[in-house]
DNA sequence: CCTGTCCCTTTTTTT
DNA sequence: AAGGGACAGG
C-alpha cells in the first residue's frame, strides 16, 4: 500500500477513510478512532490529489477539537512528505479549514458582511452583552419581571434563532401566552442591527440567509469547500445542518460523524433527528459502523454499555474491545462532604503519580456543573497539584477583560450601545444612566452615532463636555508608562478622548490591511489566513490596549482597591496585564476581537508559559467532549446534581444526563472513579444527597467501593 | 444626577 | 461570591 498512514486502521475505518465521493455516514461510538478516521480521510484526498487542502471544510463544535484535528492533519502530512514542510508550513496556506460552526460563519459573514446587511465592523455579543440587552427590553416594555425573566426570553429568542424563525416570523407561530416573548424578540432583534451587531446565534442564522438570498456566494463556497465533514452530528441543531445542507447540496460529498448515545446538547436544540434523516436526505447514502473501541479497558466500556442501555430511545449497539483482561476495577468513593471527597481526589492523584507512574497530564478531574470545581481547586492549590481549568468563567468574559475591549470595541463600532455603555460606565466617568440615556437620544434623533454625534458638537449641552477641548494625551508604547487621566479634564471628556484616540489609531492599522487584502482577497478561503502575519504593525494592538488601561483611569481605580488589599482587584491587574501579552500575538484587531468572543483562550496559559510542567484537567464532562485520559474522575455523583435536579422531570432529559455520565466514563482509558459526597455545600448551608441513580446502574462486579466517614474541611 | 455601600438573591451543560 | 437593587450622601 502506498500510503503508510493506511497500515493501521481495520477495515471499517479504511473504508471509511477511502470514501472518495458522495455522502457517508459514520455511527463511531465512542473511542472508536472517529478523529483518526476524520482526519485521515482529509489527508487521503489531499495526497491522492482528489482535492487541494482548500477544498476541504471540517466543522466541529469546540475550538479545541478544531485545534486538534488541524494539528494531527498537520503532522500527517509531514510525515508523509518525509520531513519536507511544503504542507503546513504555518502559514495556513497548504491546511484544510477546520474551524467550529460560529467561527466558519463569522469568517464568511465578515467577507460579505454588506450582502449580510451588516456593516463590515459589526461586533459579536457574547451571552453577556445579549442578556444586558434582553433585560434592558424586557424592563422598557413594563412587563412582569418575575414572570418573563431575562433567562426565559433568551432561551425564546434562541430556540427561535435556531429554528431559522425571525422574529416577525415568531408572531406567527407563538402560542397565546408566548406572545410577549415574541415581542420581547422583535425589539432585540431590532436593538442588535441598530448596534450593528450579532450574537451567537444570528451568526448561524445570518450565514444561512446570506446563502439563500445569494446564490452566487453559495455557489462559489460549494464549488471551493468540494469536501465537507461535519464532526459530533448528533449535536447539531436544525439551523447547522441547513448550513451543511446548503453548502453541501450541489456535490453531495457530505461525511458526518456521529454518535446517538453521545448526544448531549439538547438544550441548545441539537436533534439527534439530524443523524436519523440524514439517510432520507441523501438517498443511497454509505453508512459505515465504527463498533471497536480502542480506548478504555473491558471493565470501563462495560459499565459504560450497561449504563446507556438504560436509555430507551436509542439504537442498540455494542462497542467491543480486544484488550486483554478487564483492567482495574471502577472505584467508587463515598465521602461525608465535598471538602472530603476533594481531598481524596487530591490524595489519590498524588498517590497515582507516586505510586503507579502517571503524570500530571494522565489525569483529568470531570463534573456536572462547573460550580463543582471551586472547592475541588482550592485542594489541589493546597496540595501542590498543577492543574488546569477549562472552561467556567472564560478569560474573555471576565469583567475587567470585557471593560477594557468594550473601549476597542466601541471606536471601531459607534452603534455598538452595549459596549458604549460597558466603557463610559467602567470606570467612574461622572456619566450615569440618564446622562448616556440623554445622549443616545440626541444622536438618534439626528440620526447620528454617538461619535458623529459628538463630532458635530450635539452634546454641548451635556455637563462634562461643554468645553471639551482638544487634548494631548498621545498613545505610548506598552512598556513605558503611558499618562494617566487629567484631573484638569472631566471624566467624561477624557472618555471620549480616550476613544477618539485610539479610533484613529485602530482605523490607520485596519487601513494598511485591507490595503493587503485587496491584492490577495481574490477568490479563496486559501489565502484566508495567509496574509497577516508579516505586517509591520506590530505591537500596535497592545499599545492600544495598554493605553486604554492606563488613560481611562482603569489602572488607578484598580490600583486604588489593591492598597486596600483587595485580592480581586490584584488579579484584574494580572489579567489585564495578561491581556496585553496576549494581544502581541495579534496584528489584525477585527481577528483580536473576533476571536476573544468566540474563541475560548483555555490552551493559552498553558502554551505561553512554555514548561514542560504538566498539569491535571478540570472540566465538565461537556467541555470533555472528544477528548480521553488515562485517569479520570468524575466528581459529585448525587442525585440532583448527576442526573441534575432540572432534568428529573423528564424522562427525555433524564436520557441525557445519562449519555452525559456515558460520555464522562469512556473519557477514561485504565483508571475510573466516581465519588459522591453525602453533603455538600450549597451557598450558605449544606444539602443533603442521596447517591446518584447512575452508580446503581453499573453492575456491582465492575466496582470496588471505598466508604470513608472521615471529614475534612 | 452620580457614586459608594449594604443587603439580597442566585449557580446546568456551550459556541 | 458576586452582580443587582435600594438607599444615603455629595
Amino acid at each position: 500500500m502506498p500510503f503508510a498512514y493506511l497500515k493501521s486502521l481495520n477495515e471499517e475505518q479504511l473504508n471509511a477513510v477511502l470514501h472518495e465521493d458522495g455522502p457517508l455516514l459514520i455511527l463511531a461510538g465512542a473511542g472508536s478512532g472517529k478523529t483518526r478516521v476524520i482526519t485521515l480521510r482529509a489527508v487521503h484526498l489531499i495526497k491522492t490529489g482528489k482535492a487541494k487542502p482548500y477544498n476541504i471544510l471540517g466543522v466541529t463544535f469546540t475550538n479545541k477539537a478544531a485545534r486538534e484535528m488541524k494539528e494531527r492533519i498537520k503532522k500527517a502530512l509531514e510525515y508523509e512528505e518525509g520531513g519536507h514542510m511544503e504542507y503546513g508550513s504555518g502559514n495556513g496556506f497548504g491546511l484544510p479549514e477546520f474551524s467550529t460552526f460560529h467561527s466558519f460563519c463569522l469568517k464568511l459573514l465578515r467577507r460579505h458582511a454588506d450582502l449580510a446587511g451588516y456593516e463590515r465592523s459589526f461586533v459579536v455579543f457574547d451571552e453577556d452583552d445579549s442578556s444586558k440587552v434582553i433585560t434592558k427590553i424586557i424592563k422598557s416594555l413594563n412587563l412582569n419581571e418575575k414572570i418573563i425573566t431575562p433567562s426565559k426570553a433568551k432561551y425564546f429568542i434562541e430556540r427561535n434563532k435556531n429554528s431559522f424563525i425571525n422574529a416577525e416570523e415568531s408572531f406567527g407561530t407563538v402560542k397565546a401566552w408566548e406572545k410577549d416573548y415574541a415581542v420581547i424578540y422583535s425589539e432585540y432583534s431590532k436593538k442588535l442591527k441598530e448596534s450593528n451587531a450579532m450574537d451567537f446565534n444570528d451568526l448561524l442564522f445570518n450565514a444561512v440567509k446570506l446563502f439563500q438570498n445569494n446564490p452566487q456566494i453559495l455557489e462559489r463556497y460549494s464549488n471551493l469547500y468540494k469536501y465537507i465533514m461535519v464532526d459530533e452530528f448528533q449535536d447539531t441543531n436544525y439551523i447547522q445542518d441547513k448550513l451543511i445542507k446548503l453548502l453541501a447540496g450541489k456535490h453531495k460529498n457530505i461525511c458526518v460523524v456521529g454518535d446517538d448515545d453521545q448526544s448531549i446538547y439538547s438544550f441548545r436544540g441539537a436533534t439527534i433527528d439530524n443523524i436519523l434523516s440524514f439517510e432520507k436526505t441523501y438517498p443511497g447514502c454509505s453508512v459505515i459502523k465504527l463498533e471497536r473501541n480502542y480506548r478504555s479497558t473491558k471493565n470501563i466500556l462495560d459499565a459504560a454499555s450497561i449504563l446507556v442501555r438504560g436509555n430507551k430511545l436509542r439504537k442498540d449497539k455494542t462497542l467491543t474491545t480486544d484488550k486483554k483482561g478487564g483492567g482495574s476495577r471502577i472505584t467508587v468513593y463515598q465521602a461525608n462532604n465535598d471538602y472530603s471527597e476533594s481531598y481524596y481526589i487530591a490524595k489519590e492523584i498524588r498517590r497515582l503519580i507516586r505510586e503507579d507512574g502517571y503524570s500530571n497530564k494522565d489525569i483529568a478531574i470531570l463534573y456536572r456543573a462547573n460550580s463543582q470545581s471551586r472547592v475541588i481547586e482550592d485542594r489541589l492549590v493546597k496540595e501542590s497539584i498543577r492543574y488546569n481549568i477549562y472552561g467556567g468563567l472564560k478569560f474573555y468574559q471576565r469583567k475587567e477583560i470585557k471593560d477594557i475591549l468594550s473601549f476597542l470595541r466601541f471606536a471601531l463600532n459607534p452603534k455598538d450601545a452595549v459596549s458604549f455603555e460597558r466603557s463610559i460606565q467602567c470606570v467612574p466617568t461622572g456619566a450615569g444612566e440618564k446622562t448616556i440615556k440623554n445622549m443616545q437620544d440626541i444622536a438618534f434623533k439626528n440620526g447620528a452615532d454617538i461619535l458623529t454625534a459628538l463630532k458635530t458638537g450635539l452634546f454641548s449641552s451635556i455637563r462634562g463636555l461643554n468645553n471639551m477641548q482638544a487634548q494631548t494625551i498621545s498613545i505610548a508604547p506598552a512598556s513605558s508608562p503611558a499618562a494617566a487621566p487629567d484631573s484638569s479634564v472631566s471624566g467624561i471628556a477624557n472618555y471620549f478622548d480616550v476613544i477618539l484616540k485610539i479610533k484613529s489609531e485602530m482605523e490607520s492599522v485596519i487601513l494598511d490591511k485591507q490595503g493587503e487584502m485587496v491584492k490577495t482577497a481574490d477568490e479563496g478561503a486559501a489565502t484566508e489566513s495567509g496574509l497577516s502575519r508579516d505586517s509591520n504593525s506590530g505591537d500596535k494592538l497592545a499599545d492600544i490596549i495598554n493605553f486604554v488601561y492606563k488613560a481611562s483611569g482603569y489602572e488607578a481605580m484598580l490600583r486604588t482597591g489593591v492598597s486596600k488589599a483587595n485580592e480581586l482587584d490584584r488579579n484584574r491587574i494580572e489579567n489585564i496585564e495578561e491581556l496585553i501579552n496576549a494581544s502581541h500575538d495579534f496584528d489584525d484587531i477585527t481577528e483580536f476581537l473576533d476571536q476573544s468572543a468566540i474563541n475560548d483562550t483555555k490552551e493559552e496559559p498553558d502554551a505561553r508559559d512554555g514548561s514542560d510542567i504538566t498539569k491535571v484537567s478540570l472540566m465538565t464532562i461537556h467541555s470533555a467532549k472528544g477528548l480521553e485520559f488515562p485517569v479520570v474522575f468524575i466528581a459529585g455523583l448525587e442525585e440532583h446534581l448527576f442526573p441534575h435536579i432540572r432534568s428529573l422531570d423528564n424522562e427525555l432529559s433524564l436520557e441525557e444526563e445519562r449519555r452525559l455520565c456515558y460520555v464522562g466514563i469512556t473519557r477514561a482509558k485504565e483508571k475510573l472513579y466516581l465519588t459522591w459526597s453525602k453533603r455538600r455545600r450549597s451557598g450558605k448551608d449544606y444539602k443533603y444527597n442521596m447517591p446518584s441513580r447512575f452508580l446503581r446502574e453499573i453492575p456491582e462486579e465492575l466496582i470496588e467501593e471505598i466508604i470513608d466517614n472521615y471529614e475534612y474541611y
